[in-house]
DNA sequence: ATGGTGGTCCTACCA
């Protein structure tokens, strides 16, 4: 079985390269996030002609907005609010004898890294501080259930020194700030989740899913950041069989996303 | 310290 995860930033807009995606990679279930389309001009006959009848999809005009795609039938699906907003930021799916997906986007959270004066940081950590309270309920539940636990997304944080261009110069700019990563580290110990990706590739390697669109030269200059997780339960982690983060995708014409999929195999 | 690009939707706002 094959996930994935990519923030598309507009899934109208960049529809081929969607579908062109599941071509060449074949996924089992595909995580979409910043689709910026409310449910109803979700382009939902695209992925059903392709094979994928299963669609959760919550979105709002013009904002945000996350999708899961499956080629695997759904038992249920919810839409999760935190902060109080109804922003499309989580929807949850359960795979028909399989494991529960969360499909995450974590607030990007401004430029200046002061919860006192930019509100937008303030709620990005609110944001992950509220999923640090949920999971481990979660978790327990769907392991009562007999489910593992996947969640997915743009967390918009880059945990690693290695998950940056360069730690140093990164310290202060939102995204790797000493207190987004240990909010994001305490939400991980939370669930008590593998990160899947770095499973396979050793923390001492530079690894990024997010190529700035203000670089003269994206791929020269390689400033990149890790801001795309794919995290499971121990009980996965076991079965995990590769990995792949698409940097190709970020050159692909004629306009890509910022972000690239990423994606994992498990037996 | 500044400005660099791109999305939605039409006026800024968000990334």
């Amino acid at each position: 079985m094959r996930i994935a995860t990519w923030n598309i930033n507009s899934v109208r807009l960049r529809i081929e390269m969607v579908l062109h995606f599941l071509e060449a990679y074949e996924p089992d279930v595909l995580c979409l996030q910043e689709t910026k389309v409310v449910k109803d001009l979700f382009p939902a006959s695209a992925f059903h002609e392709r094979g994928y009848p299963h669609l959760a999809v919550a979105g709002i005009k013009g904002y945000n907005g996350v999708a899961t795609i499956s080629r695997i039938p759904l038992e249920q699906t919810e839409t999760l609010t935190w902060c109080g907003r109804d922003d499309a930021r989580h929807i949850a799916v359960r795979l028909a004898n399989g494991p529960e997906i969360h499909n995450l986007y974590v607030p990007s959270g401004g430029d200046t890294p002061d919860p006192s004066t930019n509100e937008k940081f303030a709620h990005k950590l609110a944001f992950v501080e509220e999923l640090t309270s949920w999971l481990p309920e979660a978790v327990h539940t769907a392991k009562a259930d007999n489910r593992e636990v996947i969640l997915v997304g743009d967390m918009n944080i880059a945990p690693l020194e290695n998950d940056v261009w360069s730690h140093k110069q990164m310290l202060g700019i939102v995204s790797h700030t000493p207190v987004e990563v240990e909010a994001l580290n305490a939400l991980q110990r939370a669930g008590a989740m593998v990160d899947a990706s770095r499973h396979f590739v050793p923390a001492q390697e530079k690894l990024y899913s997010w190529w700035s669109y203000r670089a003269r030269d994206w791929a020269a200059s390689d400033r990149g950041r890790r801001l795309d997780h794919i995290w499971v339960t121990p009980g996965l982690s076991e079965r995990l069989t590769g990995h792949g983060i698409v940097r190709d995708a970020r050159g692909w014409a004629p306009k890509p996303s910022d972000h690239v999929p990423v994606w994992v195999d498990f037996d």
